[in-house]
DNA sequence: CGTCTTTGACCGGCGC
DNA sequence: GCGCCGGTCAAAGACG
């Protein structure tokens, strides 16, 4: 199943990098003027990960200053009537708080990793203003500790359209080569906006397949899920 | 009783 | 300097 995963990714890749590059073409012909205000992550700058590869036609100090390390975006199917933000990927979160903002009349929720007092995660959990049924979770900073709860939590393939950058906040034991290589490649192109509902379906089911096709993600999978076995096998005497 | 959520107030950055 | 806006704080309430 694992060497079928992966097998799967690198077609996913390369289909993914069509989609994009067709997408940043039209993009490109009609730039957005942008406010050099760090209000918009949904945009540009964290779409689809670390803000330190992304491009940004505003070279300015004040920017750079605004950029934040490890900052991703997930998108995440939800019931659009179900009125809660709450996405379960494993860790354990505490609200702090929650505003409506400007640009998007549904509210915009505040969490900080509970697991540990000194973690420094943060996330913002918000519905997509185009698709309701779209929660958008956007990440900051790195985990420095395991899952807390990974069986309770963790997303499935199916629940996750796009992941976003090189330390993927729902796996942190696994570098995924997928984000690191495919989808950055996306987000270097400059993709402002991709139409989520329309790439649901395509992304998840390719996402899926392609992962199975990678021999190293296999192999280090592999070692992850025997290490764990281990533990809890010496855990258990 | 401890933990978590809610929500109004407050703060700081940015644009005008 | 002022007002807007996003992010955070913290008191109060809900819940198990």
């Amino acid at each position: 199943m694992l060497s079928i995963l992966c097998e799967n990714y690198s077609a996913v890749r390369s289909q993914l990098a069509k989609l994009m590059q067709s997408n940043s073409e039209s993009e490109l012909s009609s730039p957005k003027k942008r406010k050099a205000r760090g209000d918009d992550y949904l945009h540009v700058t964290g779409i689809y990960g670390n803000t330190d590869n992304c491009c940004s036609d505003e070279g300015s100090s004040k920017r750079a200053k605004e950029t934040k390390a490890n900052v991703s975006t997930i998108y995440i199917r939800a019931d659009p009537f179900e009125k809660s933000l709450v996405v379960k990927d494993g860790y354990q979160w505490r609200k702090y708080g929650q505003k409506v903002t400007r640009d998007n009349p549904s509210p915009r929720a505040y969490y900080k990793c509970s697991y540990s007092p000194t973690c420094p995660v943060k996330k913002k959990v918000q519905r997509s203003v185009e698709d309701p049924s779209i929660l958008v979770a956007t990440y900051e900073g790195e985990h420095h500790h395991s899952n807390s709860s990974p069986a309770q939590g963790s997303f499935g393939l199916s629940q996750v359209l796009v992941p976003g950058s090189n330390s993927l906040p729902f796996c942190p034991t696994i570098g995924l080569d997928l984000v690191e290589t495919g989808l950055r490649n996306c987000a270097k192109r400059s993709v402002a906006e991709v139409k989520v509902p329309s790439l649901q379906q395509f992304l998840v089911e390719q996402m899926a397949s392609t992962l199975t096709r990678n021999s190293s993600f296999t192999a280090e999978l592999a070692a992850v899920i025997s290490s764990k076995i281990l533990d809890y096998d010496l855990a258990e005497k």
